[in-house]
DNA sequence: TTGACAATTGAGCAATTGCTCATATATTCA
DNA sequence: TGAATATATGAGCAATTGCTCAATTGTCAA
């Protein structure tokens, strides 16, 4: 069996593939970020929503969005003078879900 | 219902909550810390072994494994001279599984 | 066109991070 | 005891990060 490195069932990551998850993780390791993530959990949101619900100005809250956006986490689309941001897969939902069971024990 | 206001079954997590979540993350979220999480998914390893492993220095993997274990993600117990390592459960498993996952798709 | 609102962007700065190097501690064995 | 090995730790430094502030772009409506 090959995925006896890491023992059940996973196989060891390359050296590329770790930076990328590293990448992934770092992406949901800030509050800030972590925050909007979750806020898109729910319905897609606009930017100045999600710098009302958050305690950042609008200004920090592109600035991680962008962040986001390139580490392909999140996607928006504009509908007028507003941009509606939402996940941009459903691994994010899971890993908070763990994450915060992890946390809540 | 309560947790509508994310979606799917997950309740918001309140500031704390998110903090530790963050920190989780954060955890998982450098290649050095990564690869050591990594390694401790297959046997308990000694910090020297891990060091050959990766590719940093003992004095780094040990700082490392210090933050880790403060962050209450790994354990160590001393036998002899070594002291071996291990995953203090199996949340992060999951959440390199499931990341691994979406980085590979 | 003009003004208001929504969002992005770049520069700059304080705080954090992860390493190295030197040193200290712990354990075993001769 | 003393030497050798394993690990931990503190100081210090370069690199990265996340914010603010000011300026810019995009969209709508009067």
């Amino acid at each position: 069996m090959s995925d006896t490195a890491t023992g059940r069932g996973i196989r060891k990551p390359d050296p590329e593939e770790l930076g990328a998850l590293a990448e992934l993780f770092h992406q949901m390791s800030d509050t800030t970020r972590l925050g909007l993530l979750i806020s898109l959990l729910g319905e897609e949101t606009c930017v100045c929503e999600l710098a009302d619900q958050s305690d950042v100005s609008v200004s920090a809250v592109s600035h991680q969005l962008r962040s986001l956006r390139t580490a392909r986490l999140v996607t928006g689309k504009r509908e007028g003078r507003h941009i509606y941001y939402s996940l941009a897969d459903d691994h994010v939902r899971v890993l908070v879900s763990i994450g915060l069971e992890h946390v809540r024990e």
